[in-house]
RNA sequence: GGCGGCGUAGCUCAGUGGUUAGAGCAGAGGAAUCAUAAUCCUCGUGUCCGGGGUUCGAAUCCCUGCGCCGCUACCA
């Protein structure tokens, strides 16, 4: 798989403002500032959007629990997150919000649209009702028949809606999967999807009368948006859609990224709203698993959700990036510790990593006076670890191209593994011991130095501080595009003073 | 219930017909000294969940039993 080089645009869901962001936003977010950072790299031409979710009967009601106005709630969730992004080092280059004006007028010209072809009906919505919360509860939700809030004995009961024709994209949305068994990722969510979808789709309940903290329709400002359209359209909208310049340069998205919990909106409710729209589907939906806290699922009655800023003020930011992209394959679940955490850290970055560079740049400073030597001709072990610098650059790409973080980072740590043992079958300390081996000696450490480059530039769009402080003491400056060139083999200045610091990443004591 | 997936070393997993089944982590021993006591090397007789079958040959395909998990639509 090769990446697409000229745009590229990638968002993650709209997270809703009914609670702060925790580790699960944290790491969609994550993610996609991985995939955007390495895109930019690159040279591509990228779009990076998140953004909050902010419509609806939860947060109405939340806002008067609280003596605020729904926006005055929304406003301060957005502040947080917004901060959190920060710290994160999240590099989004538009923040959407559903309250915007922007996409507000875009959702109504959705449903105008909508309209206008017949794609939407009026009927009747009915289900299982709680009088007492005054809404509608889904079939599963129910405890005992009762509302799972405040065990009130829920009732059936409908109301008008407008429907959207869901059903009659199915022979279009079945065709298209099976034309791009790449749209939904990993293989099992793609699976999961087409087997419902050839079960059947009914047609969506996509406005109610009831809510009064949401988008009104144009045509009929009895009814308003009910949630999925409403969120749905943030993805275009943000772009300007449908005249926006942006949306001519962005849409349909690369990838999208999602959590599993909310697989069915985009991989068929969004599907159908596009091809009833009459534009092109997203190239990539990439349905990602859930952290565990030591094992135990999180939970709000547990409140053991893992707090981002806690975790990063205790070990810093790039090691926790690090941490949630290479301890589970994306795709799968896995579980948070900070036992695991603290294993990574010493581990892959402390001993593999950091201290690769360390006795690198101390034996530039030992035996070649502070300077990066230029290489003699290289022998086999040192072209053997040129040609694995080359194979872990397209290793690299090809993983990425793949949403496969942690296939990524192996390849680059297979690629640290090697350096060090390199050090070990090279052994600098006895070739700087003889007069009649410095050629030897200047290719050992040049090659170290250009293995520690290409990392620096491989592992930036994970760990963007570390890996500039990486290559700051290199002597080099932020990384910059096209990567492929950059990470050629023997682009580091031989004669360039090295500025060796403190230890990249300490050990953490236990 | 229906559909789908999984069950491989202490742990997390890779391996989907073919020589003595692998990696990382954890554990034991050793080497070396450039280094953040970091690194490197060596060490696994594992019922590849059980049973049956196909095959010259199966962890790998088929059937079956057991166990675990996901999805089963209006929950961002």
């Amino acid at each position: 798989m090769s990446l697409p080089a000229a745009s590229f645009y990638v968002t993650t869901p709209i997270y809703y403002v009914n609670d702060f962001p925790h580790i699960g936003h944290s790491y969609t977010t994550i993610a996609a500032d991985v995939l955007a950072r390495y895109h930019r790299l690159r040279g591509a031409d990228v779009h990076f959007l998140t953004g909050t979710d902010e419509h609806g009967v939860k947060i109405y009601r939340a806002a008067q629990a609280s003596g605020e106005t729904p926006i005055q709630l929304a406003d301060r969730v957005v502040e947080r997150s917004k901060l959190l992004w920060q710290r994160l080092e999240i590099t989004n280059d538009d923040f959407i919000r559903t309250t915007q004006q922007r996409h507000q007028r875009v959702v109504q010209l959705v449903f105008q649209k909508l309209h206008a072809a017949g794609a939407l009906w009026l009927g009747d919505y009915s289900g299982w009702y709680c009088a007492s919360c005054e809404k509608f509860l889904a079939e599963n939700d129910l405890t005992e028949g009762c509302c799972p809030d405040c065990g009130t004995k829920a009732e059936m009961a409908a109301e008008k809606t407008y429907f959207f024709k869901m059903s009659a994209y199915r022979e279009r949305l079945l065709k298209f999967l099976d034309e791009n068994p790449g749209f939904v990722r990993p293989q099992a969510r793609f699976n999961e999807v087409y087997s419902r979808v050839k079960d059947g789709l009914n047609d969506l309940s996509a406005t109610r009368t009831s809510l009064e903290w949401a988008v009104p329709l144009p045509f009929d400002p009895a009814h308003r948006a009910y949630v999925w359209i409403d969120a749905l359209t943030n993805y275009i909208s943000a772009l300007g859609y449908p005249d926006g310049e942006l949306y001519r340069k962005y849409w349909p998205a690369d990838v999208q990224l999602i959590g599993k919990d909310i697989l069915w909106f985009h991989a068929v409710i969004w599907p159908c709203l596009l091809m009833a729209l009459d534009l092109p589907l997203p190239r990539t939906l990439f349905a990602h698993g859930w952290w565990t806290n030591r094992g135990e699922k999180m939970s709000k009655s547990k409140a053991n959700f893992v707090d981002p800023v806690a975790v990063t003020e205790k070990y810093g930011v790039d090691a926790y990036r690090y941490f949630l992209l290479r301890e589970m394959p994306f795709g799968q679940d896995g579980d948070f510790s900070e036992t695991a955490l603290v294993r990574r850290v010493n581990n892959d970055l402390a001993n593999d990593l950091g201290n690769l560079l360390h006795r690198t740049l101390t034996m530039i400073e030992k035996y070649s006076g502070g300077a990066v030597p230029a290489p003699a001709e290289a022998d086999a072990s040192a072209q053997a670890l040129r040609a694995l610098a080359a194979e872990t650059v397209a290793e690299v790409d090809s993983q990425i191209a793949d949403v496969q973080f942690s296939r990524a980072l192996e390849a680059v740590w297979h690629l640290v593994g090697v350096a060090n043992r390199y050090v070990e079958t090279s052994k600098p300390w006895v070739l700087a011991s003889a007069e009649t081996r410095r050629a030897e000696l200047d290719t050992v450490l040049y090659s170290l130095t250009e293995v520690l480059r290409i990392v620096s530039l491989l592992l930036y769009p994970f760990m963007p501080t570390k890996a500039a402080a990486m290559r700051s003491q290199l002597s080099l400056g932020p990384p910059e595009p096209p990567l492929d060139e950059r990470a050629q083999w023997g682009r580091f200045k031989p004669g360039t003073s090295i500025a060796k610091g403190k230890p990249l990443f300490p050990k953490i004591e236990e």
